[in-house]
DNA sequence: GGGATTACTGCAATCGATTGCACTTCCGCC
DNA sequence: GGCGGAAGTGCAATCGATTGCAGTAATCCC
């Protein structure tokens, strides 16, 4: 029923051995069959409407001509470009990619990439953080190219795309400094994320570096929800020493936003608050937030290129690409009064 | 080099045939396996760490457990969700899907349902507008289940997912009614989707009903920029006999948002403005926008579920789904003054 | 004119699984 | 004791392509 027309069926109707068929439709080998007969066979096959059975091909050249990204959740916005960016690099290329969303689960996320794996992915981007990593050390002593982006792997030398986090950082404390901050908070990401670990580590030496508070505070994840609670917990318990709140995302910002609001602070006249990659919608926050431009889109582009060039075996160094962020500053900051 | 355990490594350690091995390891056909075989088997492959190679498979039953995914642009915030619904019901039965974007593009989309035919999807789930679906059309001729989420194809009788619309509109257009507006403006979405067409007539017909004043003014797309666009032309042109501006969706909408504000209008006091959808981060928006939530992730599940009925055979009348929708009253809508 | 190339094309194996059919063995039963 | 059937396993074909090797015919060169 499916795809009725195979090579056999063209080789047929054109007299030849589907081996010539092959031959003739493939680029490559197209200089080893005769001029004449090439240009019968791919009329044939344009007319009877043949199309390429990629997974037969796949089986026997061993390449699938298919990537596996792993993300944790598509619905944060950071994502969508991200993987809009991997596409853009590997469709040109004939590669097609599977995304598949580990909701942070460690459990869910070693299903997933087994089941990436007996698909036949040909390599695997991995935008969630490890601290373990067991199976994809496993998969890669097997032979399948892996790249990080967005966060890296501690302990495993996987070629890793990741934004300037610590310039960025830097460029949100100095930035606030110069409007008279003294006293902040940090709400840090998960610590078993690259992202949060970096960007926390550099606000605490920033802080001591230009002798200011800097207060961190742990999470659990990047949500909003986090965020939210985390202030709330500070507000409840009275804490008020403090002027400034850098985030460790947007999410986390969006949550102090809610905390602050219904605390009755206003932000940026009683508290300014900072986010982090500059998400989608930002600007359009209550009040416009000021955080970090990361470039995810060409995040995603890196880390196909890596991915392709680690697969052609052209690169095998397990190279660190970071790409320069931006202070995007809006209305959620403001002069210490 | 990658996955060097197959079925006939693990049949000669077992000292058994590839197919005995190949029958203990499927559960529909273990009962054709004596019980120790079974288990001798399950353990060898086990310590072996077989994995199955699914391309394998795909090509021997002709069932590649794959399904392509067409939207539009990832990046729009509608899309995530469904994505992540129609996952939540393929993965844990063995299906996995590759997304595609087509940036609304024809000729994009043409190749890329190629490219996903050539891969062996067993079925599309399409989230794209279609006038003319051409490759569409052939493809479901020739036996590939085809459904659609979010949008309908007009002329062909996929099975298709989507949200009331009509009933969205009709409650908006209610809402404001109740709070006194009398002059409406439509920002219509693209006139070739089923959902920029659905809404825009339910709009002229409940204007028509109730008796009051409804412009509409076409748009080329779902953007922020079209949106803005559009309400520039208007107010550039002097035009402000409306109190009431109702979007297509909510990217529509934020562009209404920047377009009163550039022009010195303020949202709600001057002029209300109701988006659709209930995309995240709507209640952040500067107001919060008042909106009609759509149950995507809900519309992807159900997507999914149909594409799978159709695909057993189970369901082939081509059903259409309709699930409700709500309207979320925030702060974008105000009692005309 | 004959041997050596070269240019095409075909044969058949192969990738890793699934499955219809055939075969053997073992029981049960008359 | 022999026959029928069931249970368990193996053989070999198959899915749709790719590719090393071999074979044929044409061409070249001395």
């Amino acid at each position: 029923m499916r795809n009725r027309v195979t090579l056999a069926d063209v080789a047929k109707a054109a007299g030849v051995n589907a081996a010539t068929v092959s031959r003739s439709l493939n680029p490559a080998t197209e200089s080893q069959v005769s001029k004449e007969t090439a240009r019968k066979i791919k009329k044939i096959s344009k007319d009877l409407g043949y199309t390429p059975n990629t997974v037969a091909r796949g089986l026997r050249t061993r390449k699938s001509l298919t990537i596996g990204v792993v993300i944790p959740d598509l619905t944060n916005p950071i994502f969508p470009p991200i993987v809009r960016g991997i596409d853009s690099y590997l469709i040109p290329r004939g590669y097609s990619a599977f995304v598949v969303n580990t909701d942070g689960n460690h459990e869910i996320e070693q299903t997933l990439i087994s089941s990436l794996m007996e698909r036949q992915v040909d390599g695997l981007i991995v935008a969630t953080g490890h601290t373990e990593g067991d199976l994809l050390t496993q998969y890669h002593q097997r032979g399948v190219k892996v790249v990080m982006v967005n966060r890296e792997s501690p302990g495993i030398p996987f070629p890793a795309v990741t934004s300037d986090d610590s310039a960025g950082i830097s460029a949100i404390i100095e930035h606030l400094v110069a409007l008279g901050h003294k006293n902040f908070i940090h709400l840090a990401g998960p610590a078993d994320s690259s992202t949060g670990l970096l960007r926390s580590r550099t606000f605490v030496s920033e802080c001591k570096r230009l002798g200011i508070s800097g207060k961190v505070i742990k999470n659990e994840s990047y949500s909003i929800d986090e965020g939210q609670a985390a202030v709330d917990k500070l507000l409840d318990h009275g804490t008020r020493n403090f002027s400034a709140i850098v985030a460790g995302n947007d999410l986390l910002a969006l949550g102090a936003y809610h905390s602050l609001r219904t605390h009755g602070l206003k932000c940026p006249e009683d508290v300014s608050v900072v986010g982090f990659n500059n998400m989608p919608f930002t600007a359009d926050f209550q009040p416009p937030m000021t955080t970090v431009n990361a470039p995810h889109f060409d995040m995603g582009v890196e880390a196909a290129r890596l991915l392709l060039s680690q697969i052609d075996g052209i690169d095998t160094a397990p190279v660190k690409v970071t790409l320069p962020v931006s202070l995007i500053i809006r209305g959620s900051t403001a002069r210490v009064l």
